[in-house]
DNA sequence: TCTGGGGTCCTAGGACCC
DNA sequence: TCTGGGGTCCTAGGACCC
């Protein structure tokens, strides 16, 4: 039996979300902003069509969006996840086994079916989470995750109507990746991409033609691994377990300028909050903390940056005892004097709860605290986010950002329901 | 005026041990 | 000028991903 790797990947993402309920926008070009109406994440075909970059700050693009009347959406996470777990559990009832690996990709193990209906097996499951979830997917299927990737980017690309694509010849190996630049191989970044096109390797075929020994040497054991998989030889496995986070953080640039160590305080303690809420999630306790604080590296102004990484005596999930240290470290990398522009929160060193050992030489931990935190989760899960906080997080949060046209939860939230007239 | 957020893995180098 | 060798653990930083 033959290994056979699928990818599934849903087209322009976050943008067919926006879609799916707002009829208004289906043929319109559309392009999702980041946190603060910042930039371009997510762009339709159309807005891509008419040259929209991708991570393009919107105000350096205005003049496109109102020439080409381009619709534009704050980012509606909420919906997206929402959206997602549904084309996943879509492809998890029609594939044999399926790894998700981020919002809107998944890798399929479609080894036990037969070589001569994968293209069929792809087309259909294609038509169906379409059908179930409205969202469009091109799929890509070969012998390795990496030569998987390089399928589906080619179903996209010159296939766009059936959306499949099967590598499963010699011949269209080889053609495949001598059609496919360098810089579009997963796992090959704008250094690398740089770096090869230097040295004459412009395609995905010139890297497989390179010695051995020098991509180990100069791309190390990741390097080696995306050539062997390139040349067909499978190195990367299917993982289907969720694996717990070894780090979560949370972070935010602010929608204004932040002097105050009062209003920074506000903004790392909920940001603590959120770590130690998706710790809680994961069953899991964190040994440290880092907290950062930073100005805009875009302005002319003074700059500052500065973090610090705390341990805490026995591991915790405590919301209260993760905001206390994230307070101290704050206190001692706080300058007065400069416009903040950014914080985040780390937590680290992430252990399974009933893996913790206990420290003979410090106090037990705070029961109460615990309970406080598991309290507070099962409120805010009821009654929605937020519902209760901490005095400190504060309530007028001038730190945080505009997200001016953001869509309404359709899926998660009753008041947000489509109603049809 | 306005420039995202959340992750993973690997390597090099320092601290420390015997 | 010479100033061990081998090992582990930890951290910072760099590269990549979506």
């Amino acid at each position: 039996m033959s290994k056979w790797f699928g990818l599934a990947d849903c087209n322009n993402f976050y943008a067919s979300c926006e879609r799916i309920f707002n009829l208004s926008v289906r043929d319109k070009p559309v392009v999702i902003l980041s946190n603060n109406d910042g930039c371009i994440i997510s762009r339709s075909q159309e807005a891509k069509d008419l040259g929209v970059p991708m991570g393009a700050a919107l105000h350096t693009i205005k003049p496109l969006i109102n020439k080409h009347k381009i619709e534009f959406f704050s980012s509606n996470y909420t919906l997206y996840g929402d959206i997602s777990a549904r084309v996943m559990n879509g492809l998890n009832d029609l594939c044999p086994a399926v790894e998700v690996y981020s919002i809107d990709e998944a890798f399929l193990d479609l080894s036990i079916i037969p070589d001569d209906e994968l293209f069929e097996f792809a087309v259909n499951v294609k038509k169906k989470i379409a059908k179930w979830t409205k969202i469009p997917i091109s799929i890509g299927i070969a012998p390795t995750k990496s030569l998987a990737k390089l399928a589906n980017r080619y179903a996209k690309k010159n296939f766009k109507e059936v959306g499949v694509f099967v590598i499963d010849s010699e011949e269209i190996l080889l053609k495949t990746l001598k059609e496919t630049a360098i810089e579009d191989v997963w796992g090959i970044g704008r250094k690398h991409g740089k770096f090869l096109k230097g040295e004459g390797v412009n395609t995905a075929y010139d890297f497989t033609q390179l010695p051995e020994h020098f991509v180990q040497k100069r791309f190390s054991i990741v390097g080696l691994r995306l050539y062997k998989e390139l040349k067909g030889q499978s190195c990367l496995n299917l993982t289907e377990f969720i694996e717990k986070k070894k780090v979560i953080l949370h972070s935010r640039s602010f929608g204004k300028y932040v002097q105050l160590i009062k209003d920074l305080e506000e903004a790392v303690t909920t940001f603590a909050n959120k770590c130690a809420e998706k710790l809680r999630l994961q069953d899991c306790c964190a040994c440290t903390v880092s907290v950062y604080i930073r100005t805009n590296p875009f302005s002319n102004k003074p700059q500052y940056y500065n973090g610090i990484t705390m341990n805490f005596d026995i591991p915790t999930s405590s919301t209260l005892e993760i905001q206390r240290k994230v307070l101290w470290g704050l206190k001692q990398i706080f300058v007065q004097g400069y416009d903040y522009k950014k914080a985040g929160v780390s937590v680290m060193g992430i252990v399974g709860k009933n893996e913790i050992q206990g420290n003979l030489f410090v106090p037990e931990p705070d029961i109460n605290a615990q309970k406080i935190s598991t309290l507070m989760d099962k409120i805010n899960a009821k009654f929605g986010k937020e519902t209760v906080k901490f005095a400190i997080q504060g309530t007028n949060n001038i730190w945080k950002g505009n997200a001016s046209k953001i869509s309404p939860k359709y899926t998660t939230l009753w008041k947000d329901l489509l109603q049809v007239e």
